[in-house]
DNA sequence: CCAGTCAGTTCTATTTTGGAACTAAATAGT
DNA sequence: ACTATTTAGTTCCAAAATAGAACTGACTGG
């Protein structure tokens, strides 16, 4: 199977990856979560040559991630903005992050620190379970299939 | 710059997806977390050609994320586990899964619903702090740069 | 008229991936 | 003893994606 079809699987995972899960995408995100906006800034910052670049904003436009604005016409020049659906995607950056703070620092530490502003602490972040608002843990969670695809996603049946 | 490199940014989202950021990858770990543990299995479901499911292994096992475990000697055949780093990326994996569910499940719903055993709802994943317990959104955080790399990550500065 | 800015596009060489076939180390059946 | 089967890979080559550099277009400012 081609990375390209991976949108086709019944798998939500999958159909998310067809988006985001391209090399340099989330880094891209992640730049926009910092405020960065324009096509020179996510390039310097990023080292990720222009055509690349250029692919993976296109992308994240089509996924509804990110919106195209002008902010200057003659020349027209157009920056990109995170949508709402693009800030959805804010707990998936700060976990990747914080997987890295925790087992990937260095010496000298993890290079950025993100504050909880209503507590003042630094963010230690959990999954939390919107209905009853508990923490929630891997084996807290029992997966039931779509009747739709029902045989073709878990194992064991 | 070169993908492979992205590994020596001071980013540790960038550290963490030179582990678990090619293609394929989080789709091995899903396919984890759902309970697969041999290549046979991994490369049916996944349809990843063994080649590269082969080196995606190979880095999970490299980064600490899964074990490779005997399951019979004789001939000797060997399985992947997760181990506990592994299973701290489970909130990766959940939000992701959760924005396809809310933006990119057809007419049919999410091919998968994952229930919290405590509540016995289906899981409305969300950011909480660790620290106080409150649910996080991307606006209630604030970044602090290492003063090692001042400078060097955040803009406006 | 010339240099500079910004957001791309185009080009070629290198790297990665996809698809298929092949290998190794056994066991089970005839 | 020979043959097919199972499982976990490796090897090979063509096709696709990426890296790096140069180029384009639409302006502005001097």
């Amino acid at each position: 199977m081609r990375w390209q079809d991976i949108d086709q699987q019944p798998c939500s995972l999958a159909r998310t990856l067809a988006i985001v899960g391209d090399r340099w995408t989330l880094l891209v995100l992640r730049d926009c979560f910092l405020g960065v906006r324009r096509f020179e800034q996510f390039q310097e910052r990023l080292g990720v040559t222009r055509h690349v670049l250029s692919d993976r904003l296109r992308k994240l436009q089509e996924g509804g991630i990110l919106d195209k604005v002008a902010y200057q016409e003659r020349p027209r020049r157009e920056e990109y903005r995170l949508t709402a659906r693009g800030r959805d995607l804010y707990p998936v950056i700060v976990h990747l992050a914080q997987w890295g703070d925790t087992y990937l620092a260095g010496e000298e530490g993890p290079p950025l620190v993100r504050i909880h502003r209503q507590c003042g602490e630094p963010l230690a972040a959990q999954l939390q379970c919107g209905h009853c608002g508990e923490t929630v843990a891997a084996r807290d969670i029992r997966v039931e299939e779509n009747p739709y695809w029902a045989g073709e996603i878990l194992i064991n049946n």
